[in-house]
DNA sequence: TGCTGATATGCAGGCGGGTCGATGCTGTAG
DNA sequence: CTACAGCATCGACCCGCCTGCATATCAGCA
């Protein structure tokens, strides 16, 4: 685990895409679908949608344990890998914590899944 | 397991967003998970890569094994689980089963990432 | 200091998924 | 018709992950 962190920072730099030129090498495949396994699971895609929908766009573990219908130690099992991959940051004020997204971190996804006007030929990319 | 297929057609319309007004639905959950799931793969994201980058943007099982490492029936599973999720087209010629991108595909996920231009106070989107 | 409530962590069970070897299927070549 | 090559499918193994229960940690409060 912990193969992601500022994964998204490092790929984020060189714009490494799977739908560029080159394709991708190894490592690079390995830290994208690290992020990209962050985000394929219905608990903590409905985690993100609830936090960004979340009154100041921030919302504590109390206010996410029911609509989800899990239990609270799932759900902060899913807030830790969502943070770890740089989707969410965390603010403990008191003892509750206040999660909110990372603008950037899924703009950057998103960026990185969007074809670059694929070029007509491009083809002999050597 | 199948709970993909036209699972981006279905998303597409309504543009169910997790980064949209409304908290999103568990079923859309599920649904944009399965198909992230399909992207979430190193290997995976190495064949869209691999047959994006190819000659004539296709290219048959027997050119993704070697670069990829991986054993035929492997490469065989993944180019399915792609083309199931709706990422990948296939066209058997002769002996040979050329697969790729479904252009429109990938750009679905990626807009559906894209957090619609946030409007300032984006709350109490009815 | 001791207690209560909000989170995080450890642990274990169960299921899904990635991988490969073996096998079946289908065109193509001879 | 037979042999062979490219792919898909099957069965099995193993690892990782989602989940909940129990427990630890920490902040606020009496």
């Amino acid at each position: 685990m912990e193969y992601v962190g500022t994964a998204l920072a490092e790929m984020t730099m060189p714009q490494i895409s799977p739908l560029a030129g080159e394709p991708i090498e190894r490592a690079d495949a390995e830290r994208l679908a690290g992020v990209l396994k962050a985000l394929a699971d219905p608990a903590r895609l409905r985690l993100l949608s609830l936090i960004q929908s979340a009154p100041e766009g921030e919302a504590c573990v109390c206010d996410l344990t029911a609509p989800l219908g899990l239990s609270q130690p799932t759900v902060s099992h899913h807030l830790r890998i969502l943070t770890e991959a740089g989707l969410l940051e965390r603010e403990k004020r008191g003892v509750w914590a206040y999660y909110r997204l990372v603008p950037s971190a899924i703009a950057t996804i998103a960026d990185l899944l969007t074809p670059p006007r694929k070029r007509a030929t491009k083809r002999a990319a050597r």
